[in-house]
DNA sequence: ATCATAATTTAGGTAAGCCTAATTTTTATC
DNA sequence: GATAAAAATTAGGCTTACCTAAATTATGAT
């Protein structure tokens, strides 16, 4: 049944593989909103891959979607090639990383599976996209990564950011201005008792910058011991 | 009217810009076998296009489509994303030019303005594709240059190679082989009286290749003076 | 000029993906 | 446990871009 999986389809299971990585299930509003479609849409489609012949995901009325292990390897693949194009746009086309998302998510859907062997080849075979995220091997796996965010970095303790929020330009730019990004070595300088703000202290370039938790919460790092 | 131009719609003006090029109508049956469609299809569709804001092209029943100049701008800046990508795929990433044609049709359609800039801009703005197709500069301008067919060549005249056909890779190995590609120096050696066919010399490899008439009226030359 | 054939158009349908409005189910609060 | 709000689903439609079959128009050979 599924033969050619359509440019939407593969949209789709991108974004239920995002929302799943955690374990929960991704419903049906939360897809809507993500993919800037009605949540009547969603359900739509949502049923239909739940039907095709091995399907891409488990449904349940008013329970949300998990993609199949057959899904996950369709969502990876697309995976893959985002962050495929996202290294590559970076690396051998002068892109700064708060362009490339946004052309990754249109390039993803043409490209094919020789083009995809010949930028991971002529990257030599790249670990991670600019924005820290893991790229899938070629057999679609990826290794684990401890990770903690941000914002549980206590007080004077130091750590190295791993990965970044990847879609919202805006906030690359300002966390580029800092210096903020994989690799860094940053140090938690104050937080504020209500709202929870913190500074940091950017080792490399010696920044200070101010981070809400809920960025904080979406910046991975790896706490130094 | 014509706001966001579908990727099926850009596929369509690109074959009428080639299928006119030379001056005639581009009729409803060519454009069914180009692009694997119903005739009944491309009638419904050229309707359309005669139909928009700005029309793209003029359309009379039963006498074929011709661009508008509207059109015409809309089909080169399709052309010239193909051409370019093409060019990058061989130059930057290691294709073959046999291989490369089937890839732009797909990703001429997922190429941003700014992804068209930097691949222009790595290349140092090429003026032609893998296969000696003029690429249209940035503002669409094609340089026209003087070219006869291979086929129109007499016998121990000698010619210089300027395109080739660029759709099939069977025919693109074939020319590759020896040596036939933009930029070679040819010699005809002979042609046979009934069906035309042409013996060929090529200077750089010292190859003598068999072209028949179809394939020799598809290569484009400039005559040795 | 006639008439068969070829080319094109019209008519009527389908599938994918989206929409809004109405309805149903779940959930959270009192 | 009733009930209001939120979330999800169903129902009915729309657009794009295809299709086949039937009807029409053009063409070219007698
Ligand atoms: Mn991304
Ligand atoms: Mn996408
Ligand atoms: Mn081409
Ligand atoms: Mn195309």
């Amino acid at each position: 049944m599924p033969q050619k999986i359509s440019e939407n389809i593969q949209d789709y299971l991108k974004r239920i593989y995002e929302f799943t990585l955690s374990g929960s299930r991704a419903s049906t509003n939360q897809l809507a909103q993500a993919l800037g479609i009605s949540a009547a849409s969603v359900t739509n489609m949502v049923q239909k891959l739940s039907k095709t012949d091995p399907p891409y995901v488990t449904y349940e009325k008013h329970q949300g979607v998990k993609l199949t292990p057959f899904g996950q390897q369709a969502a990876l693949k697309i995976i893959r090639r985002h962050r495929l194009i996202e290294i590559y746009l970076v690396e051998k086309l002068g892109y700064t990383w708060d362009e490339v998302h946004a052309e990754a998510e249109v390039l993803e859907h043409a490209m094919s599976p020789l083009l995809e062997k010949r930028i991971d080849a002529a990257l030599d075979h790249p670990k991670f996209d600019p924005h820290g995220d893991p790229i899938p091997d070629i057999n679609l796996e990826i290794p684990e990564i401890e990770q903690t965010a941000l914002s549980s970095l206590e007080i004077g303790n130091k750590g190295r950011v791993l990965r970044v929020p990847n879609e919202d330009p805006q906030v690359l730019r300002y966390l580029g201005k800092f210096g903020i990004r994989p690799g860094a070595h940053i140090k938690l300088i104050s937080r504020t008792p209500y709202d929870q703000t913190m500074r940091i202290k950017i080792t490399e370039t010696g920044n200070e910058a101010v981070i809400g938790p809920s960025l904080g919460n979406k910046i991975s790092i790896a706490k130094d011991s």
